[in-house]
DNA sequence: CACGGTATCGGACACTTGTCGGAAAACCTA
DNA sequence: TAGGTTTTCCGACAAGTGTCCGATACCGTG
């Protein structure tokens, strides 16, 4: 699942400048607002020189989206544990868990995926928790792996958005609540979405 | 409701200026990807100079917000309608009116809320439908005119999350399903979230 | 209508962006 | 370690950004 060490082959440069790169851009963005941050900025931060930015990514926006995919795998791994059957008597953990994880990174997230930070980034974030509400029902309920994309699963579209309708304004007002509030707040709603997920598993053709 | 007409005082080419400047932007989005509209670009085509845009907005994005306000309006002006009770026996009305709604401007849409977008420009919808379903609810649930800030609404953040990821999904798929349908595949899913948003309209203090 | 106020405009500025080519350095493989 | 390959770096470039200034044209009010 570490999305970073995927491929442990290459050569030894490129990992040490995209890591450098990403783990600037991720200090630079808990200090200022992404779109405060320049391409020379990550580049002096990462004590690397502005056309190797180049000549890993095309712009901030694309080195923000590959710098957050290790957390972002963190902040959804607990997503598909919704339909498995181990915790019947805790139901909220994995809720808690994804509040958690946004938490951990709140100035981040926050910088993200608010009104200063990236459309791209927020997209990334959605179509990531789609498949993964996606998969996670599917298997949940049949017990099948099914394709990775996500054929117009329109629940699953609506649980990720509503997540992150939640996340982005709970994380622009400063986390007034723990993040077990949250989930105690948010569960509700959510297994209403789940139980009528199941109902369109098989949308109906053009009426 | 009219935002743009809201105050017809102030000089007349300062309106005439805006209005060439929002017009401008929107034929621009609709050919091409916002990122790839400049400045330079959206005041020739609005026939008025750089230094005219500066004057009364700050970049690009700021643009796009206050271009897409009347569309917004338009948008939202049917989810208040919700709880309304005038319309019982045509629940998806409403929602049929939002897709319509998308629909009518969808590559706009899709160029200001796809990857290619603006974050400024989704935070101000997701704001903006945040506060139209927590007044609509609770106008429906209590009669009450309330607040206008959302004052840590979670099932209004929840809803408004739910119906942009919903939509952001759809167009950037296509638009394969007529509103009509997709009215039918969210309603169920809606009035899920609905039914549970009246238990937490005064939320529990920290446990 | 005339006047003070204000918006528009053109030009200039320092800065950032994204791209390119070639030289130097580091890498992997053998 | 020697080889060719790949990455990094440097410098330069056109284009775009955001800001400032003063001159000009326009507006609303009296």
């Amino acid at each position: 699942m570490a999305s970073t060490k995927d491929i442990p082959a290459g050569d030894r440069r490129v990992r040490r400048s995209q890591a450098a790169l990403q783990g600037a851009l991720i200090q630079l963005v808990e200090e200022r607002e992404l779109a405060q941050v320049s391409v020379a900025d990550v580049a002096e931060r990462a004590g690397v020189s502005r056309s190797t930015f180049y000549d890993h990514y095309r712009d901030v926006h694309e080195l923000a989206e590959a710098a957050c995919t290790t957390m972002i795998d963190d902040l959804i791994g607990s997503l598909p544990a919704f339909g498995s059957p181990d915790q019947a008597q805790d139901p909220t953990r994995p809720l808690r868990a994804f509040f958690t994880s946004l938490a951990a990174h709140a100035g981040l997230y926050r910088s993200l995926l608010g009104p200063q930070g990236s459309a791209r980034v927020i997209d990334h974030v959605r179509r990531r928790i789609t498949v993964a509400i996606h998969l996670g029902v599917r298997r949940a309920l049949t017990g099948d792996t099914c394709s990775t994309d996500t054929s117009h699963d329109v629940p699953a579209a609506f649980t990720a958005g509503a997540l992150i309708g939640v996340a982005a304004d709970w994380l622009q007002r400063g986390c007034p609540r723990t993040p077990a509030e949250m989930a105690a707040l948010t569960w509700p709603l959510l297994t209403a979405s789940y139980l009528n997920a199941g109902m369109s598993c098989s949308p109906p053709p053009t009426s």
